[in-house]
Order: structure tokens, then sequence, then C-alpha cells
DNA sequence: AAGCGGTCCTGTGTGC
DNA sequence: TGCACACAGGACCGCT
């Protein structure tokens, strides 16, 4: 699933329901998932009896403050997602279940199980990897900082955008692509050659395509689900992922698709031109 | 520094 | 219909 749009969705809707919530307890179907602390029973005593008191978001993690002083990381990954419900049959493809003190849960399900969760002590965790390196967040940064950001990197822009630690964090491959379309930028411009005036227009797209997907509570392509089980609407007004061979909304021309490390990138060869 | 290919997994769609 | 293969919202790791 998700990048900025939909973590941010989904913490929304935590933080609405599971705010001052208790774990009463936890049921792990498959231990992998834990990625820290390296086993399932030290995982279980740190969140077990704790009280739910904040609930953030850090680049594409979920952060789950508990008693003041722990924190529950979520990391969705692809197909990851975090549901909330009173059902009392489990669903497919839950690998954690947190049960709370209002008989709901909190599920961890996730088809291809790259999602990974985290608990430790708040200052320890946010002070290790993967935490500790991420960039700033793609929606709070401001223009200096963003420039200072690009000038200090060499790169292709597709690339940094989706690197959590180079530019910003939060941005994924629909994002990606999206933006860049929006802005006219070539997915492979190297960012030395960026003039000033595209650099503005980045990070203004780069809010307004994650602000409008977020008022759409993000994209459903295949996985993504809201913590009650809705899909998002960005998909619906998205300009070109996944648009191949399709018409491009400005110009008409065929939107093409490309591999740049491994993933897909779709872009406008008449609008977006190299420089 | 930056860029690859491989890896972790399961499900779905396509083409023969 | 059956089967093989490519591909999917992410991000590490090891190598060049």
């Amino acid at each position: 699933m998700p990048e900025l749009p939909e973590v941010e969705t989904t913490k929304k809707y935590l933080k609405k329901y599971l705010l001052n919530k208790k774990i009463n307890k936890v049921w792990i179907g498959y231990p992998k998932i834990i990625k820290e602390p390296d086993n399932i029973k030290q995982f279980k005593e740190i969140v077990r009896g704790k009280k739910i008191t904040h609930i953030n978001r850090l680049g594409k993690y979920i952060l789950m403050e508990l008693n003041h002083k722990y924190l529950l990381a979520v990391h969705l990954k692809m197909t990851g997602n975090l549901l909330y419900t009173n059902s009392k049959t489990k669903q497919p493809h839950s690998h954690i279940i947190f049960y709370l003190n209002n008989k709901h849960q909190l599920v961890f399900s996730d088809i291809r199980k790259f999602g990974r969760l985290y608990a430790g002590p708040k200052k320890e965790l946010l002070k290790s990897l993967p935490f500790l390196t991420l960039a700033p967040d793609a929606l709070k940064i401001k223009f200096d900082k963003f420039l200072s950001r690009i000038k200090s990197k060499r790169g292709k822009i597709k690339q940094s955008l989706l690197n959590q630690s180079k530019i910003v964090s939060g941005i994924g491959n629909i994002y990606a692509d999206e933006i860049l379309w929006h802005t006219k930028i070539h997915p492979l411009q190297s960012l030395e050659n960026l003039s000033l005036t595209q650099i503005s227009n980045l990070l203004n797209a780069i809010k307004m395509v994650l602000t409008t997907a977020l008022k759409n509570k993000g994209s459903t392509i295949q996985t993504y689900r809201q913590p009650d089980g809705q899909s998002g609407n960005y998909q619906r007004i998205r300009k070109v992922y996944a648009r191949y061979d399709l018409p491009c909304f400005r110009c008409n021309t065929k939107i093409k698709v490309i591999k740049i490390s491994g993933r897909s990138t779709y872009y406008c060869p008449q609008c977006q031109k190299k420089i």
C-alpha cells in the first residue's frame, strides 16, 4: 500500500478511536513481522497492559506511544493494513492482533508479509535505524530547507523522491509519478540540472498532490484499506500512474512506462522533457 | 555517492 | 483449462 497519504489517513483514524485505550493481550501469528526487539516474548512484554497515549506519523511509519514512555511503530510496506474491528471472526492474512479493553481489536493484516512492527523505549527506538535517518516530512518541509537538500545531493529526480532519507520522506511510487507529471519534469532529470523555478514548482506539487490525496483518503489500487475497511479515492483522480498507453490529460500524447530502479514509472513523453 | 540486482512474500492477470 | 511468467503503493543488503 502506502505512502504518506495512506499512512496519514490510517493514523488519523486510529487517533480517533485508539487514544487512551489499553492493550490487554497480543496474538502473534507470524513472528517475522516483529522486527524489534528480536524476540517476540520481549515484544509482548513491552506492549501488554499499556495504554496508547499518543499516535503520530514519521515518514511512512505509524508511531503509537505507550504509557508516554514506549513506542509501537508500524510500517505497512506494500500490502499491510491496520484494521480496527470488533469482529470475532479472524480475517485472512491477519498476522498480529492487539486486543483492546473496549472489546475491539487492532489487527495487522498483510498479504505479502513485508510489513514490520517495532517496539521499544521511545528515546532509544527513535535514535535507531531506520528512524534516525529519515529526511524531513514531505508535507512539513519549508522551501529553504528543500532547496538546500536538493542542492547538496546528486542523482535522478525519481529515485531521489523515492529515497526516504535523501530529500523528503513520505513519497512512494504512485505520488512520485503524479508529482513529476504536475511539474512537467522528466523522471530521469538530474537534480543538478533543476532550475530554481522547477524546484519551487516541485515543492508546490508535492504539497498539492499529497494534500489532495489525503483529502481523498489515499489511493486504493489493490489492497489499501482504511482501518474500517473502506477504500481510498485518489486513484480515481490520478493523472499518470498506471495509465500506460492512455492519453495524457494535458496534451493527449500516450503515456509511456519505463523501469527506474526496478519500479514502473509512468510519464508523458511530450509534457515531461528531459533537460 | 549512486545505481544495479536480489531478497523478503502472496495474489492476480496475461499469454501460450 | 492449465501452466509459466511478470508484476504489484517498500526498502534493505551487498556489490560495483
